[in-house]
RNA sequence: GGUGGUUUACCGAAGUGGCCAACCGGGGCAGACUGUAAAUCUGCUGGCUUACGCCUUCCUUGGUUCGAAUCCAAGAGCCACCA
């Protein structure tokens, strides 16, 4: 299978700056290809998996590939909603992100390799000692007002009735053009790879680049589907909140749980698009998926897969022990030990035996501020949604001493799969 | 700089002197049903010693009034058009 054959396959094709024929035609010669990512945090998320995946179809099929890191355009970026308060992000701190990213790329990409190794850049390298007047003479006269405007992200906003877009914002698409332009003249880069909302910023360069060098440069641009949930949810979050590459940020559970909770509906693209998985082996997998939905085989194999990737064995094993424990029911003979470490990234409150013990159980709950206040709790304990020890409790429960695992634990769980640790001490 | 508009809870959006802790929708949380689903139904969604009681809320500050999210004044933010 070709390279534009595998992609296409796996959904990684949404448009490219050329026809189907000509992009399949390119990338079967090696070529220097790039994407970018954000480095607002030290981690990267779940969000970042399709790019990443891209890229490593990329340096599996003999591409070189870079990953840019945005510590320039981080800064500016792309203030969306209200808050336009961007962090400046100190020199410290990008090189700290960066760290991190790389950590988190090299999961998927190879760097060190003697053949074919990845790179990272970060474009603030060749932003800081670029100066403002330099710049417009040397770049600024090569774009043109009339495609910035027609860019579909600033005509939207434009004709908005509320965020109007500030004149940093619309810079941003000159910055990520001279990015491609830049890579391209010390990397030979000609190919930029994205998500189909980088469309406008990856053709500034594509344009950028045929102005400065001429027409016969073969700089282009391809972008994949953003992936969206069944229910067409941005993928990538859960209540909310983004998934992180990083235990600290997103437990190994948490990760876990993420993925195997993905709908039948998404589960067998899923599978193509953030796994390796033979395509022989994902039709098997969707085989069941239709025959045996209940026992969830595809999205076990999902979250398998990819918490192995990013978290490895050891990740892995801590997932599915909590997760045993979380859905499995009981908690009978279990040591406190063996609870603290099951339970190690659940929110946890430690207390005083004197306060806690003899009074209800809400009011230790509330105190140790697991919950946003009392009368969530009461209305929690009210709805049958409290279970002390994996024992449904009403809002009037006392807390016992025989209550306490190990004399000093307590399992609070809210809901079917919220799970907090009362720890007594002095008891 | 000028003119007009706008500002209500997580988001959208009603409410234009008392019946307002504030309709409704979305979202979220929970319960039933389930496959740790989906769909559906139900309840909840400012705080408090659970109280037909009290406290703090409708951009801010001050005012009018027995009484203000609602009226007045000043200010701030945002948006549009014009310069």
């Amino acid at each position: 299978m070709s390279l534009y054959e595998i992609l296409k396959a796996r959904h990684f094709i949404d448009d490219h700056t050329c026809s189907a024929e000509v992009m399949a035609k390119l990338l079967e010669k090696p070529l220097t290809v790039y994407a970018g990512f954000d480095p607002t945090a030290e981690c990267l998320q779940a969000g970042n998996f399709v790019t990443i995946m891209a890229l490593a179809h990329f340096q599996r099929a003999g591409h070189k590939v870079i990953a840019l890191v945005g510590g320039a355009t981080g800064m500016i970026g792309d203030p969306s909603g209200r808050s336009v308060e961007r962090n400046m992000l100190t020199e410290e701190q990008v090189a700290k992100n960066l760290a991190g990213i790389k950590e988190n790329l090299s999961r998927f990409l190879n760097f060190d390799g003697r053949d074919n190794p990845a790179i990272l850049v970060n474009n603030f390298d060749w932003y800081k000692d670029y100066t403002l007047i330099p710049f417009l003479r040397e770049v600024g006269v090569l774009f043109r007002m009339n495609p910035m405007l027609n860019k579909e992200s600033v005509r939207k906003r434009l004709n908005a009735e509320t965020d109007s877009m500030t004149f940093t914002e619309f810079c941003y698409q000159i910055l990520q053009g001279y990015d491609f332009y830049h890579l391209y003249r010390e990397h030979n880069c000609t190919l930029q790879i994205g998500g189909s909302d980088q469309w406008g910023n990856i053709t500034a360069g594509t344009d950028l680049i045929r102005r400065a060098i001429g027409p016969e440069v073969p700089a282009n641009g391809l972008t994949f589907p953003l992936v969206c949930d069944a229910h067409g949810q941005k993928f990538g979050k859960s209540a909310g909140n983004a998934i992180f590459l990083n235990a600290e940020k997103t437990s190994y559970y948490d990760f876990y749980q993420f993925f195997l909770r993905t709908l039948d509906a998404d589960v067998v693209r899923y599978l193509k698009i953030f796994t390796f998985l033979s395509f022989e082996r994902i039709a098997e997998l969707e085989e069941q998926v239709r025959t045996a939905p209940e026992k969830r085989e595809a999205q076990r194999v999902l979250a398998e897969e990819l918490t192995l990737r990013v978290h490895g064995e050891k990740g892995l094993k801590a997932a599915q022990a909590a997760s045993a424990v979380f859905f499995g029911g009981s908690l009978d003979g279990l040591s406190a030990e063996e609870l603290e470490a099951i339970f190690k990234e659940v929110p946890s409150a430690t207390l005083e035996a004197s306060v806690a013990l003899g009074n209800p159980v809400i009011d230790a709950a509330a105190a140790g501020g697991l919950f946003a206040s009392k009368g969530e709790v009461r209305r929690l304990a009210q709805q049958g949604a409290l279970s002390l020890n994996n024992t449904k409790i009403d809002a009037v429960r006392v807390l016992e001493k025989s209550d306490l695992i190990g004399g000093r634990i307590a399992v609070l769980r809210s809901g079917k799969k919220n799970y907090y640790l009362l720890k007594i001490t002095g008891a």
